[in-house]
DNA sequence: CCTGTCACCAAACGATCGTTCGGGAGAACA
DNA sequence: TGTTCTCCCGAACGATCGTTTGGTGACAGG
């Protein structure tokens, strides 16, 4: 079974997820591609390159899949329900780990490289939530809203990951739609 | 120069805070001590203990310096002021980095021994921030908001350390004061 | 003065880290 | 059929990881 960069991609997003940066070697990545950390060298010239291919693959999936879910005709406060209701599926499917605020506090601060894209995906995030709350509030308080209640859900995908309640998330999200 | 056990947990603090516990060794930690890493030894038996050590001593300082604000004679706003006032100050002398957060995205949910003393400084600390609520919402209602201004502020440091923007801090800290 | 005890050094341990390299199997194209 | 390219193996590289061990100088209690 040959594989495609994507393929590592996809791999590779699942085992840093759980492990983190530097708790990955490339031999675990290796692994969960069925081959050897010195074949990941044909895709890849570095683990830091690999990782960043990692956090722009999950970048364009909220961009094609999540963040959309905020705009086009519908009613405010539909789009907000339906953005709400696409995050939560995501991340109860993976235990409340969102690997972007992982590196973001193990590398994110430290490295540039990883920084900015780090940045690039929070500053979407905020922008998609600050769509449906631009009616109400206007565009300048949407946008500190919706940081605002970005900053909210990563706090509370760390308490469901960390102590499995998933509570604060529930309740951040029912927030952000009583907000719209 | 001789170190004391507390000497070495203070440094590692430090040290720990920047880099991460992965991104950690033992040889980073000697070197803040000015000593060799095979003498860390003689204080820790392991760098997993060295690191609890850490957890234990910043669950101290809060639980010493900062969640006793939430308590005592002062009407609630005042003691909620004083509380946000306190963890601003604490943060912002260390560039928005919460090793706790860190730790707990990193290794919390891994490792269980980890996971304990996390869980119970964020109890800690969500207990402190209902204490002020309770009067206005309640004994059930402000635990729930408590853990709910816990992960705000927990984002917020996030995006703090990320992109440097502490409105969003100032921000979660305005809202609890005003829900009190 | 002697005897421990304490904090530390210096050196090494096996394991694992990220990375490199030469080569080989198999499909694609001529 | 011959050639080229892609994907991967197998082995090794030097460096660094967490940890162990034996010993040394300073200091305290008797």
């Amino acid at each position: 079974m040959r594989l495609t960069r994507e393929d590592v991609v996809g791999r590779a997003v699942e085992v840093f997820r759980r492990r983190g940066f530097h708790g990955t070697s490339m031999a675990d990545l290796a692994a969960a591609c069925g081959i050897l950390k010195g074949s990941l060298y044909h895709h890849f010239p570095s683990k830091d390159d690999l990782a960043l291919a990692v956090l722009e693959d999950i970048h364009a999936h909220f961009r094609a899949a999540i963040f959309p879910l905020a705009h086009g005709p519908l009613p405010p406060t539909d789009r907000m329900a339906a953005l709400t209701r696409a995050v939560a599926a995501y991340f109860a499917g993976r235990d409340g780990s969102c690997l972007m605020g992982a590196f973001a506090l193990e590398i994110g601060a430290g490295d540039e490289r990883f920084a900015v894209r780090i940045r690039a995906y929070f500053d979407d995030w905020a922008a998609a939530v600050a769509a449906p709350l631009e009616p109400r509030h206007g565009v300048v308080e949407a946008q500190r809203l919706g940081r605002d209640f970005v900053a909210r859900t990563q706090g509370a995908l760390m308490l469901l990951k960390l102590a499995g309640d998933d509570e604060p998330l529930a309740r951040c999200h029912a927030a952000m739609i009583a907000a719209t």
